[in-house]
DNA sequence: ATCATAATTTACGTTTACGTTAACTGCGAA
DNA sequence: TTCGCAGTTAACGTAAACGTAAATTATGAT
């Protein structure tokens, strides 16, 4: 048994890119696929990448955030100092998120407010 | 008693923007400031447009986005069509929103298990 | 063999969200 | 009155994240 592979437009499609796209997170190191000839050929590592690059950007990271976070998920932790530059950057985009959960609780909340708002009108107006 | 104002650099520091991304937000219609002469004079209401269009950035959304959105929390809902419009908006939006909590969810666990992993690791080499 | 289809590289264009001069005005302190 | 500082408008510059067009190549179907 041999490991999927994709091709370019599979993988665009399924995500709903461009390959214009694709190659432009390649450019930027966000995936890497190899190559059989000159077609790309993308390896379920690729595709992982690509799914948390996606879920970044659903968060509103840029893509240099991303390709940060991402190579260091899968980066080398063998020495103490490295161990500790990644805590620190762990702990970094933790604060940030958990603001960010703040942020979409507030904005949640006043979201069912105004829903509600809305909907005692709708039923006043459409009743009277 | 006279209500509270502002000037541009009391808000730029307050909120750690620069007068340029103030007055750009002005030209977006996110603020509105009066003038006295030609300075401009911020009142309570560019305040709350301010920090509402700050925590939209946090999540991030565009200026436009977070301009439809505030614009619309003032907005006119007498007739039943703007109801119903507003109603869809707020629908969609809460649809975003709940999908990036989601995510932030998932990449909080994530980045909890990665802390924990990276400290147990971190006593281990430290102690050995 | 040819033709359509998908892929490739190269390069310039576009939008968003400001940064960065430049050139001017108005005001309080020295 | 002159200095310096904060504020103003106007305009060009820039980085990020792609879009788009052009010219070329490879592949499978007919």
């Amino acid at each position: 048994m041999t490991s999927p592979t994709w091709t370019i437009s599979e993988l665009s499609k399924e995500f709903d890119l461009t390959p214009r796209t694709l190659r432009f997170y390649e450019d930027h190191g966000i995936v890497n696929p190899a190559r059989v000839g000159r077609q790309r050929v993308y390896v379920s590592r690729d595709r992982t990448r690509l799914k948390l690059a996606l879920r970044g950007k659903r968060l509103g990271l840029q893509l240099s955030e991303i390709c940060q976070l991402i190579d260091m998920y899968e980066g080398p932790r063998d020495t103490v100092p490295q161990l500790v530059h990644y805590l620190s950057v762990l702990t970094a985009q933790r604060k940030t998120l958990e603001q960010q959960r703040q942020d979409l609780e507030d904005t949640l909340t006043e979201i069912f407010a105004q829903q509600a708002v809305c909907e005692a009108l709708l039923a006043e107006k459409t009743k009277g």
